[in-house]
DNA sequence: GAAGATGGGACAGCCATATTGACGTATCTT
DNA sequence: AAGATACGTCAATATGGCTGTCCCATCTTC
């Protein structure tokens, strides 16, 4: 309480206590902007009847079509149960749609159909909004150095995954 | 897919195609980031028998001790009936207890117990030592744009409140 | 001092999303 | 032919949210 309210960059190494200040500042902020953040897509998913962990599904079969189930099995590091449970709802409702791996016909492939890209695509426009006026308000810099924080965020074992995520880009 | 694979800064205004990839570099990396951060806690919440849910009302507790129960909803943004178990959990089991409002007598006013701020403590040295590790790694210039862009990704309306956390640092 | 607003607690029931464990089938690999 | 892998499915369970309703104590306002 008696501390000076600096909340302003160290330019050095910082002292135990300026440090826990720091990482506190992380995590609240962390919490917030990201549930703000998923915030923003409620209500378009609301008017489908779908939830969070529908649009989960929903973003990274649009980010890499022909998705292995059990690819993004090991992106959302769910159960193969509570997966199931999404994509039967995604395909109940003509969002996603099924073909079987020519290499490996073992593989089903996911994918959105005309209608789950565009359901998609509107639901990136609010994420879109809200980080893209982050962005702007922050500059490019910032940009740079957010990504590389959350990087360092991600364990050595899940790079490689998040890498493949963004190498087509 | 026939996209260079340039995933560097941009200098300059996008042009729209590179702006969405930016985004959704933005949206993956805030998913990861923040789903492995928040997993460095679970195995030592499993000991006690709590969740992040208890978590989350621990930190924000140990953030502001003496943190009225109608600060803690707004906080949150959970109902009064979510919050009240979540409580009672961390009630029974000695970590959080409460006293009434001298200013207004109608308030409870939270803070930990000695258990309850050792427990956060040890929670909290799993978030440090993330966070801590990926800010070395990404050097204090991009903390400070981490900062900035996740500032930017608060509704207006919020800010105050997390304003608040962060004053008495 | 009475009326209304506010802080908090509690009951009942519901829903979304996750879990574990077990088992079955098709297909690929060796 | 044997074993591993990809996927599906059943049953049971836990967590953490929600709505609606009602209650009590206390503060504020007229």
């Amino acid at each position: 309480m008696a501390v000076p309210s600096s909340v302003s960059v160290t330019p050095t190494a910082s002292p135990l206590f300026l440090r826990e200040n720091e990482v506190r500042r992380g995590v609240e902020l962390l919490f917030f902007g990201y549930t703000r953040l998923t915030r923003a897509i409620d209500e378009g998913l609301a008017e489908h009847g779908l939830g969070r962990a529908h649009h989960r599904a929903l973003y990274f079969i649009a980010r890499q079509p022909d998705l292995p189930i059990s690819t993004l099995l090991k992106i959302l590091a769910i159960t193969k149960q509570s997966l199931g449970r999404v994509l039967t709802d995604l395909g109940d409702r003509g969002l996603v749609e099924t073909r079987t791996g020519n290499v490996d016909r073992r593989q089903k492939l996911l994918r959105l159909t005309p209608e789950g890209v565009q359901f998609e695509a509107q639901l990136f426009d609010a994420l879109r909004n809200s980080l893209a006026s982050a962005y702007a308000a922050a500059g490019q810099e910032s940009v740079t150095g957010f990504w590389r924080v959350l990087e360092g965020l991600i364990p050595a074992e899940d790079k490689a995954m998040v890498v493949a995520l963004q190498r087509d880009i």
